[in-house]
DNA sequence: AAGGTTTGCGGCAAGGATTGCAGAAATATT
DNA sequence: AATATTTCTGCAATCCTTGCCGCAAACCTT
């Protein structure tokens, strides 16, 4: 069983390799018999082009490279569907790989990226990446690069967020408007840009407000579940128990809900929660979980629009999109 | 801004491209000093070596062409990073498509990625696929299919599924067991083999415990929010309310929870709850749902080793990998 | 009928990397 | 010193497709 290739269908017919070619792309210059006798025998042998052979000539792979942390974080698993819909419309395919928040692995991910000559990368920074030269280098190759929800500010390329200072401050502000005295904030990984930005909009929604911060209430929370409990534990049944708390991710606010309950807690009444990232089971829970939510699938559809955009027009200055995020109250405030 | 190939480091240094090619693979034939110039230029220059070209010669693209109905159905979004794991441990990457449950877009992704020359494809077939045309051409091509959880008898190929028949009989046993006489099937589309399969299951415990069957308790659910919560409402407010339900999926199983209560119904006296698939929100629910676990991740590992071993013995008879499920009891039974 | 235009097709090159074979240079052997 | 052997390097083919140039035959023009 080898494989069929325009030469199969020449030799088989009589005619020449680019007869063959330019009679399956319709080309004018070729006669409407050998035309159809060309369709018989390329269906009928099953023909499909090889793309590797186009791309090759080509010098590019109709192919976006997509680097994420965790695929099953749920912003990726909802924004990675947003890229393969607008992708997919262009003829374009995605070719997925996860960091795991190691340096390292991102660095070996946008290396085999490159050698594969995608048209373009997006990515969002793993947890433990403090050095940027591996996306200097796919920036140095003239590939698009377009860096998503988490951003880094030593990179100057096209990027799809959220306004994190901003989104923390107003949930904040909220908390305080309620009355709330001693709102907690549960961050996630302090390298991550967006963990920062989150805590410089809590602190800064106290300070507009006149809040004197405590140092207790902030705490950097381990994504792995058991550190998680242990790290809530430990805050709830300290003696500085928050009323409030705004917490980096939904995963962390869901748990929080969830021990607080189990420890006798009610909630709102002692204790108010707000997430990030507005995850559907959000709302199953009791009290439902309030959350800021950011448009995930938007924001994979605006990353693969953002690499069409300087695919076709590479002398655009970058573009960065900063989409609405949203606090969706429910009842847990 | 050009390309870097190995005939530029060969001009820039004066030597053949052959003698770059086989210094940077470090064949023996070439002088060390020789090398040493060209390991030298080739980082200074960035280069790194075009997959395009050298997959043009091997035939094939270090590429596994994964195709499923929707990214986000947590299966899937689970069994991808276990894909993903096992390949990228190979040097190999992903190809992701998804099909929305359109057959039309399955017959052009399965296509594409032929056209790809990916080395295997693992498939979990759309709800709208009837025929299977596309699916016998790649096995025409000799490129190894594995389908996995949403399997066709139609097909004779390797397959990862779990055995849906049982696993719904034994969770069905159980509610017969707790003394439950009326159970609900809430099942997903029917031309769905997996959930046909669990109705047999379903009606063969009925049977296996001489209940007679209503068939008022058995109903085909939407997997759109809104037609989901009416037909939930449907079946709950109707006079032949069940005592017990097993549903097709989580998704399902977690908003029946959610409307019985808001309906006031005591769970689980007064209603018991299964789902499927053992999502990680179970635990989060008010009393926490109940699910018959399927191994996802393990579901995308096994997948991804059987294209392999297809790969590397491709005169192997055809595998089929039955993981175990298993009834998570948690506080809605 | 001689020249010009159209029609239909073939040949060659390019795209980048690998590899068997052959050949040149350097070294060893007699 | 002449031959044999080893060490290193280059040529050319290959993977498959497309674009460009050119050629022959058929047609049309005057």
């Amino acid at each position: 069983m080898e494989e069929i290739t325009l030469k199969t269908i020449a030799t088989q017919l009589g005619i020449s390799i680019s007869t063959v070619s330019r009679a399956l792309r319709n080309h004018p210059d070729i006669k409407d018999s050998t035309k159809q006798a060309v369709f018989e025998l390329a269906g009928q042998l099953e023909y499909e082009p090889n793309q590797l052979a186009f791309q090759l000539l080509n010098r590019r792979s109709n192919t976006i490279g997509v680097v994420v942390p965790k695929i099953t974080y749920s912003l990726y698993s909802q924004a990675i569907p947003g890229m393969v819909d607008v992708s997919e419309r262009h003829g374009y395919q995605l070719l997925i790989c996860q960091t795991d928040d190691s340096y390292e692995k991102e660095v070996r991910q946008v290396q085999s990226l490159l050698s594969s000559r995608v048209s373009g990368i997006i990515l969002s920074v793993s947890a433990n990446t403090t050095q940027f030269d591996h996306l200097r280098r796919i920036q140095s190759k003239n590939v698009p690069l377009v860096l998503f929800n988490r951003d880094c500010e030593e990179i100057n390329c096209s990027k799809v967020t959220i306004d994190n200072h901003k989104a923390a401050c107003e949930a904040v502000a909220v908390l305080i408007q309620q009355g709330r005295k001693r709102i907690a904030y549960l961050g996630g990984p302090m390298n991550l840009q967006i963990s920062r930005k989150r805590l410089e909009g809590y602190q800064q929604a106290l300070n507009d407000a006149g809040v004197t911060p405590d140092e207790r209430l902030i705490r950097v929370v381990s994504l792995d579940k058991e550190a998680m409990i242990a790290s809530l534990n430990d805050l709830l049944d300290s003696p500085e128990r928050p009323d409030a708390v705004l917490a980096y991710s939904d995963q962390i606010a869901q748990w929080a809900l969830v021990m607080a309950k189990r420890k006798g807690i009610r909630i709102p009444d002692e204790l108010a929660i707000i997430g990030f990232y507005n995850e559907p089971t959000n709302e199953l829970l009791d009290p439902p979980l309030s959350s800021v939510s950011q448009p995930a699938f938007e924001m994979g559809v605006r990353a693969v629009e953002l690499i069409f955009s300087e695919l076709k027009n590479s002398r655009t200055a970058f573009e960065r999109v900063v989409l609405e995020s949203k606090l969706i109250v429910r009842g847990s405030i």
